[in-house]
Order: structure tokens, then C-alpha cells, then sequence
RNA sequence: GCCGGGGUGGCGGAAUUGGUAGACGCGUUGGACUUAAAAUCCAAUGAGUGAUGAGCUCGUGGGGGUUCGAUUCCCCCCCUCGGCACCA
């Protein structure tokens, strides 16, 4: 026998059996029914364990993929772990323990707590970055942006971390200048690097952005971070040598007539050719010590700007003027050309500097864009000028110095150059090995395993070397939603019967720290499989909701070191999934930032309780009839609940359910079984489990049982939406007076107005001053406006 | 500095094609139950004022404006959060 006491902690596990042995989330790959693909950022499985930002996100999915399914939809929520990355590397190198190892520990740790979250996870789709069937197309992506010409191999100046000894994309350094990772400070040096053209597809990246749903901080974040800037590139020739020339790009050719000087980046090719013999010391002395500046550190600086003279003059091209070219570290070499001409009267950078070397400062009294367009247009006949586009975008580095990654597939052959591993030899698959620490002069420590490294060239079949880079953990994740689609196939990354299925992916959840990294590289990644007839749309994600951040009761970041860290495990054993669940959705609206508050969340279990015990007096009254004002009740809370879902509100949707409880549970007896159960559906994807409970006792626990979550979701019937009487509110200028009580059939103006008039408290307002004007909005409210005295 | 969000009771928040501000929850206060406490249930809860009644006045960061009517629209300003930042 039942006490009819809400316990989570025995109710949860027996229902997480019955789900896992019915199948009940399992999608079809292909199918006739409509699909609808929601997908969730997958974590990296951290030794730490979920945290509750990964379970507000998954919940979220979690809630419109059970809807979906309810509305007959065939849904793929599917989960996967992001699983290369150093973390798991630094851990071994501290404990001896292989990455392979530790991250299985970590992705089982993570599985129990989704599974204790009820999360409607389809798990026969399950992917792993790491396991060698997933990154053998990782690097098959990555040859096929090797034919195409999108990877390749240069030797520059990059971030370096002397700590994990590594490269860094500027991405991963933060604004401190430090390693987002470690927080260490982040050096300078010259490495030979792989590098991806995202830079190619600036264009489209911006562009396409009309063509998806995603929310307007995301579109502006990534349009500025790809910084297109539309401009003009124009020529200063050498005055000593008239066969060379600096260019300069600039959004401002208006100010031409306002050049007083030149200003070359220290890295720029023509510094040594018009530096004078006088001047040679001094600059060679001074782009030696920019060098050694990492480039934050060269920006920080900004309010000391610095510069030296080269000795040397260009010819401004308008008007024939002589104007000293100068060497100053605040211009940067990968943007533009490396060299800007200094206009002081019109920019604030370029005047610092005149200001700091007394140079001259010319105002331009005729500026705008059709003087800009008029300069243009008389340089360009003489091809001094032309316009074009640049970009803050940079191309993505993309190979680190690490063990724990996607081996890049390629050979290194002197005699063939670069060669890709052919396609039959794929997965590389990373060796076993027991030494993870790096070469002292930064290489992987896959350079230490010979027998891996050596063999012959796929070409020549010459004696040759294995790339030892592998790739960063961005790889991974950069097309992981292709192959949820299809997992286990062995012949293609994903069959093109199921991509044209099921994607793109019709709503796609995670973190807004995402936005340029993941995001970015990911359309990226969709765009040249696009290019290359392997997916069918041109975008991989219709829709995109970063989700808002949780933090301590404290107010701070939840953090180890802080002892502030709430951990989901002690919260479902304390109050269990589905409060929890419900709690994280009704903080407020999904994509903003909340400190955890435990008193709020009682208030969740109170409802769950309340509804519990809801339940077992509905069933014992046994009434058959619902009344007129519960029925309206519970129609109303389907039509909120529906559309709150499908504008991500789930909060005010679960406000309207407790609403709508707090109507039910004046008259219990009034509603019947059935109407109740229309409730129940309706609650089931926040509250699976308490659901499923609940609809069981109402189904008397009927063998074989239907889950509720397989059950359709409740029909609205608008006709029980109509009221037979409307308050309606009653002004007099502008100020609300009175209220009245309407028959809904009967609100014509004449009728309300006429109702309005005669009530005392209006007539006592109105007195005997005269009506001037009356404001009716037919059902909603009546206005007097009359003569104000004095 | 630039870009994008925000600013509403003691707290989290609700309500915008302009139309009864404060839904829902937390907290608080009073009451019931209890030997007592917890839990639960009932009631009250924006501020001021009024006899603890009807009611009235004020009230959505500040100041102006449009309107019969503004949390909502327009202009100016302040504060705050997130992103970018010597990008020519």
C-alpha cells in the first residue's frame, strides 16, 4: 500500500529501468514522420563531472525533444563526448594514467549523471571524438580540406605557452594575455604551423548568417569578430626608388589630402629597403624588441605608443606631397597591408603619435564618402588605388604539440613534400604510449615513438615521417552533429539518405563563450563539405540559443578553488532529477545569468508534492465531469504551456502550470481523470519521472503500460477558451475608476459604453463636466475623457 | 572607445502590434494543527494615506516628449552585465 508521499529517490530509478528497457527515446534514422533535430553542446568530460550549466542546457533540450516526440514528431536528441583535449593530457602526465583510461572513467561518471537526470537521450547514437571509428572522419575531413587547398603549412609568429608547451590560437588567449587553459602568460615565437583558410569563407560566414535563426547578440558577435571592413588599398611610391611602393588600406581615403606621414608595422618587408644607413641601428634595434612583445602585450601598451624614424620618404600619390616613413608597433602587420598612412586631423591613433614626434597635422575640410569615392576613382586610372575588403578574421591554427588529439594525416616525405595518408589507411590512430610529456623543444611526444613516426612514403615510397601535430580539440567538435546521424557507418562519415533527413539541426543549445570558437568553426566545417557535394545545406544549424550562466549562491563563478561548487549529484539526491530539472528552468529566462538560490528551489518540490497528492485525491473522488471554470482552466494552461515551448519560455510555462494547480486544488472533486491527465501530459517533459509516477496511478497501472512520454500531447479546444463574462477596465482620462462585468456575447460599444456611464463611481468622476471624447477598445477597455477644471 | 543585452516590490521574475503594473515562486507577518519544533494548511503582503471600510495619491533607473492612455514608442542622460578592443 501506497502513502501517497512524493519520494523521488524511489519513484526515479524504477522509472529510469522501465524507459531504458522500452527504448522509448530511440529515433528512426530515416522515417515518413516529420523530424525534428534538437541538439545540445556535448561536454568535455572533465573529471569534475556534470555541472548544473550543463544540466540547465540538457534540460532545456531535454523538455522540447519530449514535447516533440509527444507531437508525433520523430526526434533525435542525441549525446556524445568531446573527449580530446589536455586536461585528460596533464593528468597523465601527473598521474601515469592514459588519457584513453581516465577519459572512459570520466564519460561513465557523466553517462550515470545524464541517466539519473532523466534525460531523453537517444544512447544507441552515442559518439566518442576519441574512439578511432569517429576520428578516422576527422581526418578525413581534414584531408579533404587539404585537396582543396583549405590546410597548409607555415612557418610564423604564434602565441606560446611555456607551460603546457604548445601553440595557441588567439582564440585561447585571454584578454590578460594568458592561456585560457592553464593561465599561464602566453610568449612569442616562430613555429612551423598548420593552418585551416577560414579567412576563405569570411564572406559566408557573415553572410549566410540571414539565412538562420540565431538571436541577435550571436549574429552581431560573430559579424564582429570577422571584422569585414570594406575600404581602399592605395600606393606611396618610394621617393628614392620610383619601382617601389608602400600600400596602405584605409576607410578613409577622404583624408588623403591629410597624410603627414607613413607608418610601417616593424615586421614589414619594406622597413630594411627604406630605412637610411643613418637610421639602420636604431630601427633594426627597434623591430627586434617588437618581436619579442607577444601581441597583447603590444596592444596593452596602447596608451605608450612607440616609433622610429626610418630615414625614408613616399610620394602621397594625390597631390605629389613628400611624407617621412616611420616604424611604430601599433600598426599590425597581419591586418591590411602592415603599413597605414598617418592622417592626425582625422584619426586619434595617428594624432598620439604625431603629437608624441612633432609631426605635422593637416585638417581636411572636404571629407565624407563621395570625396572618398571621387580620390578613388582619379588614383585608380592610374592603378594607385583600388578598393577591397579586409578582415579581423585570421585563419584558424590548428595544430598542437600534444599526445591527446586527433593525429594530423599526413607524411612528410623530402623528396614528395606533404602527403596525405591515403584513404585506405585511415584511422592514424594515436600509439599506445606511457610517456606523455613533450620534446624540450616542444614537440609532441609522439615524435619519441619511432616506430610510429618512420615509414615509407604513400608517393615515393621513400623513407618518410609521420606529421607528429595532432589536431586541436575544436576538431572534433566541428562536425559531430553530421555523424549523430549516422554513428556506426563505416563507409562514409554519415549516409547522404539520412543527412538529407534529418539535418540540419533544427535547434541547437550550448554555452555563449562558443559563439566565435565552436560555432564559427563548425559553419566553417559545414561549408566546405557543402562546397564538396557532401551535405545538402549550406548552414548546419537553423536555429541557435546560447543558454545564460549559473553561479554560486555567493554570486560568484562556481569554482573548485572557491568551494562553491554546486554538484548535481547531491542535488538529486536531496530533492531529486525532477526538481531539480524544474527548478533550473524557472530561475528565469533561459539565456540569463542567476546565483543558485536553494530556497527557490524548495518551492518546486512544495509544487511537485502538491501535485502528487493532487493526484491521488483525483483518482479516489473518481468524478467523471470537469467544471466549466476548470476545463477553461486547463485548456488555457495547454495553450500557454504550448506556446511558451515554442518560444523557449519555461518559465512562465511552469508558472501557468502552478496556476493552474493552484485553480484544481480549491475543487479537487471537480475535474474527472481523464482532464486530469491532459494536466499531467503537460508537466511530463519537465517532470518525467513524477509524470510517468502519476500517470500510472491514474492508468491504475494497466499492463502492458504506455509510458506518458509516448503519449500525444493535449489538444486545444479554443472553443473552451471563450469566457462568458469579461471584466473590462473603466477610465476617466487615462485613469482607471471602475471595472464592469460583461457578457462576452454582448460587448458592442453601445452596450459597454452605456454600462460604463451608468455606473456610480464613473458618474461621480464625471460629475457635470462634459465627456469630450470616448475611447472604446471593443472588449478591452472604455476611456472618458473630460473637461479638467482649473 | 565600439557592438549587443539589461535596469520593475524585501528577493528571482511576469506583463509590450501602447490598454486593470507586480502573474508565478521565494521570503516575511498573522492564524490553524502540535506538548514543542519542523512540515503542512489558511490569510495578508509595492509605498504612502485613510478609521484596520469605501477610497485617494504616488510608483517600472533619471529627465523631457508623443498620446485619451506609456514598463511598452521617440530624444537626452545615468548605472550595470556580456563580447571585442591600437583592426587603420
Amino acid at each position: 500500500m501506497h502513502d501517497h508521499v512524493y519520494n523521488p529517490k524511489e519513484i526515479e530509478p524504477r522509472w529510469r529501468k522501465f524507459w531504458e528497457s522500452a527504448g522509448l527515446y530511440q529515433s528512426d534514422a530515416v522515417s515518413d514522420k516529420e523530424k525534428e533535430y534538437i541538439l545540445v553542446e556535448f561536454p568535455y568530460p572533465s573529471g569534475a563531472g556534470l555541472h548544473v550549466g550543463h544540466v540547465w542546457g540538457y534540460t532545456m533540450g531535454d523538455v522540447i525533444a519530449r514535447r516533440a516526440r509527444m507531437n508525433g514528431k520523430n526526434v533525435l536528441y542525441p549525446m556524445g563526448w568531446d573527449a580530446f583535449g589536455l586536461p585528460t593530457e596533464n593528468y597523465a602526465i601527473k598521474t601515469g594514467i592514459h588519457p584513453a583510461i581516465a577519459t572512459a572513467q570520466n564519460i561513465e561518471t557523466f553517462k550515470d549523471q545524464m541517466e539519473r537526470l532523466g534525460f531523453s537521450f537517444d544512447w544507441t547514437k552515442e559518439i566518442n571524438t576519441t574512439d578511432p571509428s569517429y576520428y578516422k572522419w576527422t581526418q578525413w575531413i581534414f584531408l579533404k580540406l587539404f585537396e582543396k587547398g583549405l590546410a597548409y603549412k607555415q612557418e610564423m609568429p604564434i602565441n606560446w605557452c611555456p607551460s603546457c608547451k604548445t601553440g595557441l590560437a588567439n582564440e585561447e588567449v585571454t584578454s590578460e594575455n594568458t592561456h585560457e587553459r592553464c593561465g599561464n602568460v602566453v610568449e612569442r615565437r616562430m613555429i612551423l604551423q598548420w593552418l585551416l583558410k577560414i579567412t576563405e569563407y569570411a564572406d559566408r560566414l557573415i553572410d549566410d548568417l540571414s539565412t538562420v535563426d540565431y538571436t541577435n547578440d550571436i549574429v552581431s558577435q560573430q559579424v564582429n569578430w570577422i571584422g569585414r571592413s570594406e575600404g581602399s588599398y592605395i600606393k606611396f611610391t618610394v621617393s628614392t626608388d620610383n619601382d617601389k611602393y608602400i600600400e596602405v588600406f584605409t576607410t578613409r581615403a577622404d583624408t588623403l589630402p591629410g597624410v603627414t606621414f607613413v607608418v610601417l608595422s616593424p615586421e614589414h618587408p619594406l622597413v630594411a629597403d627604406i630605412t637610411t644607413k643613418e637610421n639602420q641601428e636604431e630601427v633594426e634595434k627597434y623591430c627586434e624588441s617588437a618581436f619579442l612583445k607577444s601581441e597583447l602585450e603590444r596592444s596593452q601598451l596602447q596608451k605608450e605608443k612607440t616609433g622610429v624614424f626610418t630615414g625614408g620618404y613616399v610620394i602621397n600619390p594625390l597631390n605629389g606631397e613628400k611624407v617621412p616613413v616611420w616604424v611604430a608597433d601599433y600598426v599590425l602587420f597581419h591586418y591590411g597591408t602592415g603599413a597605414v598612412m598617418g592622417v592626425p586631423a582625422h584619426d586619434e591613433r595617428d594624432m598620439a603619435f604625431a603629437t608624441l614626434y612633432d609631426l605635422p597635422v593637416v585638417e581636411v575640410p572636404d571629407v565624407g564618402e563621395d570625396a572618398s569615392k571621387h580620390i578613388i576613382g582619379l588614383l585608380s586610372v592610374n592603378g594607385m588605388a583600388r578598393e577591397g575588403v579586409e578582415y579581423k578574421l585570421r585563419d584558424w591554427i590548428f595544430s598542437r604539440q600534444h599526445y591527446w588529439g586527433e593525429p594530423i594525416p599526413i607524411i612528410n616525405c623530402k623528396k614528395c613534400g606533404l602527403v596525405p595518408v591515403p584513404e585506405d589507411q585511415l584511422p592514424v590512430t594515436l600509439p599506445n604510449i606511457t610517456d606523455f610529456e613533450p620534446t624540450i623543444d616542444g614537440r609532441s611526444p609522439l615524435a619519441k615513438v619511432t616506430d610510429w613516426v618512420n615509414v615509407t612514403c604513400p608517393a615515393c615510397g621513400g623513407p618518410a615521417e609521420r606529421e607528429t601535430d595532432t589536431m586541436p580539440n575544436w576538431a572534433g567538435s566541428s562536425w559531430y552533429f553530421l555523424r549523430y546521424v549516422d554513428p556506426h557507418n563505416t563507409d562514409e562519415f554519415a549516409s547522404q539518405k539520412k543527412l538529407d533527413y534529418m539535418t540540419p539541426v533544427d535547434l541547437y543549445i550550448g554555452g555563449a563563450e562558443h559563439t566565435t570558437l565552436h560555432v564559427l568553426y563548425s559553419r566553417f566545417w559545414h561549408k566546405v563539405l557543402f562546397d564538396l557535394g557532401y551535405v545538402s545545406t549550406a548552414e548546419p544549424y537553423s536555429k541557435r540559443r546560447n543558454r545564460g550562466l549559473i553561479l554560486a549562491p555567493d554570486g560568484n563563478k562556481m569554482s573548485k578553488s572557491l568551494g562553491n561548487v554546486i554538484n548535481p549529484n547531491d542535488e538529486v539526491d536531496a530533492v531529486g532529477a525532477d526538481t531539480l530539472r524544474m527548478y533550473e528552468l524557472f530561475m528565469g529566462p533561459y539565456n540569463e545569468t542567476f546565483p543558485w538560490n536553494p530556497s527557490a528551489e524548495k518551492g518546486i518540490y512544495r509544487f511537485i508534492e502538491r501535485v502528487y497528492a493532487l493526484t491521488y485525491i483525483i483518482v479516489e473522488k473518481n468524478s467523471n465531469i470537469t467544471s466549466l471554470e476548470i476545463d477553461q482552466k486547463i485548456h488555457k494552461t495547454i495553450e500557454k504551456v504550448s506556446a511558451d515551448l515554442d518560444s523557449m519560455k519555461f518559465n512562465t510555462a511552469i508558472a501557468a502550470l502552478m496556476e493552474c494547480v493552484n485553480v484544481i486544488e480549491r475543487n479537487p472533486r471537480d475535474i474527472s481523470i481523464s482532464n486530469w491527465g491532459s494536466f499531467i501530459k503537460l508537466l511530463a517533459p519537465f517532470a518525467p519521472f513524477a509524470a510517468e509516477e502519476m500517470w500510472s496511478v491514474l492508468c491504475g497501472k494497466l499492463e502492458p503500460y504506455e509510458s506518458i512520454h509516448a503519449q500525444s500531447w493535449p489538444e486545444l479546444d479554443r472553443n473552451k477558451l471563450i469566457e462568458d463574462t469579461i471584466t473590462i477596465p473603466i477610465q476617466v482620462n487615462g485613469k482607471l475608476r471602475d471595472t464592469i462585468n460583461v457578457s462576452s456575447g454582448d460587448i458592442t460599444e453601445e452596450t459597454v459604453v452605456g454600462l460604463a456611464k451608468a455606473s456610480t463611481k464613473i458618474m461621480g468622476w464625471i460629475g457635470g463636466s462634459q465627456i469630450t471624447k470616448t475611447v472604446y477598445v471593443p472588449g478591452k477597455m472604455v476611456n472618458f475623457v473630460i473637461q479638467q477644471e482649473g
